[in-house]
DNA sequence: GAAAGTGTCTGAATCGATTCAGATCGATTT
DNA sequence: AAATCGATCTGAATCGATTCAGACACTTTC
């Protein structure tokens, strides 16, 4: 049925090795066998059959993407750098989005290993160490998206999260505000924490006349940002924070919009909001949102480089890479 | 190195075939003969090599699925529902974004080719019909996503663009607006043609004291729609339309941005707004915006569906499975 | 008691690309 | 002229799971 080497080499004229050697290492076989078989590709339309050459050559050319919530833009972003780098030889990206299920992570974690991946670039969501230690040392490398590798086990790839709430938090106190919510949550995502760490050291910086609470969602979607909009302007109008920090900017958008279509405090001159990754959507908010960018594209690039080192060689050590957080100061966070 | 079958039928004294056979159809051997199979699989943490699997049976156990544009969130539901019928049968799925771009397309075809995908789903941007054919010749079958297929060639699964063109302006019309802009493009995209129809022939309908401008954007994306909204604004205020239809979220969004932040116009007031997709961010905008939705997660799973029938029985008959659309009134639409 | 049937198991052949030890041959060296 | 060498090519062995013809042990049937 389908077209094998087999009857590429025939119609060349020259045997399975050969033809073989022509498709990967051209430059030790003529230059006139190397045209021969390179026309009988041609003319025979063959495609290499990509899990015989797995099976023998033990060298997959493909890499799993396992995400932890594929409806985030900011994701999205991170998959397409990944992808540049990947088309560029050859990689193809199988994907799984585990919508923060513990479950759906595992799910796609096995698959992937029957799929015998290169390597697996993860945005983790449960604690997923042991289950990749046990797929590297069956030769199969990750590298964490999104997240520092704590204990270094593991390369990473990320954007200092710390440094970004600090940021945050030091540009809403730059411009006057004083009464800071952090809205965020769960409390046992990594980047959540690592975010409001950021937040606290610099609330705690810039002294007593600073306060930072903390409000608390289950997830980080648009629909908890409204939510958590509605619950704070459902105090008493002196209870109001005079700033809001959220953790990403689905939330923020979510509470941006809350806050607007309510219509008793304006953004930003009641209450400023500022978010992180600065996805797309950022800039096109009514109220344009400011965010702490990340470098996503280039973040997945990255990730797919050091990936496919260390699939080339497993005992290279681990690596953190971490890239600064950046500043985008949009309406939702200028000086009244 | 990886345990193999052989040693999984050393473990438990039986033969590679046996062991063939439990993981395959367990109901023809022996509960005896399971139980220590699958013990010994547990043992040694036997995993399947997929490559091995795949080049005896012929039968692969991932498919492809090409977008034109991962960007837009609706895609991303899209893939999300295909994710959720894949992963019910094991099957995982290798992404591909072609961002609108004929040669990545074509790269995607030809790797998911290479890889010997079950079947491939796609959103196509340029014409791929006779690449689809050459493949289903070899036995990858393709079902396109949100684009019917004209020519009726291969199994389809979308929504009546058309009849949702028509919904969007109907919409407009019955709100009292009378001069309506449709802001889209490129028109060589299906759903951007099929989109205009159908809102034409709700102007032609409605009669003589209806206006239907055509405002060109050349991609359906948020920075396309900004540009397109100030270039309307630009004009003098008695040529500003009262409503505008965009075929898609994205280009609505830019231009709902544009309107509002150059504060002018009121929206709904002066202008009325309406997108198509129903992105998750079309309600969260700070002028929630009205839409056509799609099931974008049934879409994806019915593709899913659909594709993997024929990949069981390759004559089937191509079916074209079209969604009705939906009229999601926001405030960006309400009569003022 | 022979024949036929049933349930279970075995093990070699197979899928297609890669790899590598060895063959071939003309050119160069001794 | 023999030996050596480098460039090029060949073809069988191999990767691991599946498949299937045939083996085997028991029952059932006539």
């Amino acid at each position: 049925m389908a077209v094998s080497i087999r009857d590429v080499a025939q119609r060349a004229g020259v045997s399975v090795g050969t033809v073989s050697n022509v498709l990967n290492r051209p430059d030790e076989v003529s230059a006139d066998s190397v045209e021969r078989v390179m026309q009988a590709i041609e003319e025979l339309g063959y495609v290499r059959n990509e899990a015989a050459r797995k099976l023998r050559a033990g060298v997959s050319s493909t890499v799993g993407f396992v995400v932890l919530n594929g409806q985030n833009p900011f994701y999205t972003d991170v998959v397409r750098g990944a992808e540049d780098e990947a088309s560029k030889t050859g990689i193809a990206i199988l994907y799984g989005n585990t919508d923060e299920d513990v479950k759906r992570e595992r799910l796609y974690l096995d698959l992937f290993q029957e799929q015998q991946v290169r390597g697996l670039l993860i945005a983790p969501y449960g604690d997923v160490t042991p289950r990749l230690q046990s797929l590297r040392a069956g030769g199969i490398p990750a590298v964490l998206v999104d997240r520092f590798s704590g204990d270094q086990k593991f390369s990473s790839v990320s954007v200092d999260s710390v440094a970004g709430g600090r940021l945050a938090v030091e540009h809403l106190i730059a411009t006057g505000r004083r009464r800071i919510a952090f809205v965020g949550g769960p409390f046992d995502m990594r980047q959540v924490t690592d975010r409001l760490a950021g937040a606290r050291a610099a609330a705690e910086n810039a002294g007593d006349h600073v306060d930072l609470e903390v409000v608390a969602t289950s997830a980080m979607t648009v629909d908890e940002g409204t939510a958590a909009g509605a619950r704070i302007l459902a105090r008493p109008r002196r209870d109001w924070p005079d700033a809001i920090f959220a953790p990403n900017d689905l939330l923020a958008l979510g509470l941006l919009q809350a806050i607007v279509v309510d219509g008793r405090a304006g953004v930003p001159d009641d209450i400023a909001i500022i978010g992180f990754d600065d996805i797309p959507f950022a800039g096109a908010a009514a109220v344009p949102l400011s965010s702490i960018r990340q470098p996503s594209r280039m973040i997945g690039r990255t990730a797919l480089r050091i990936l496919m080192e260390e699939a080339a060689d497993p005992d290279s050590i681990p690596r953190q890479t971490v890239f600064p957080p950046e500043l985008v100061v949009r309406a939702s966070t200028r000086s009244s």
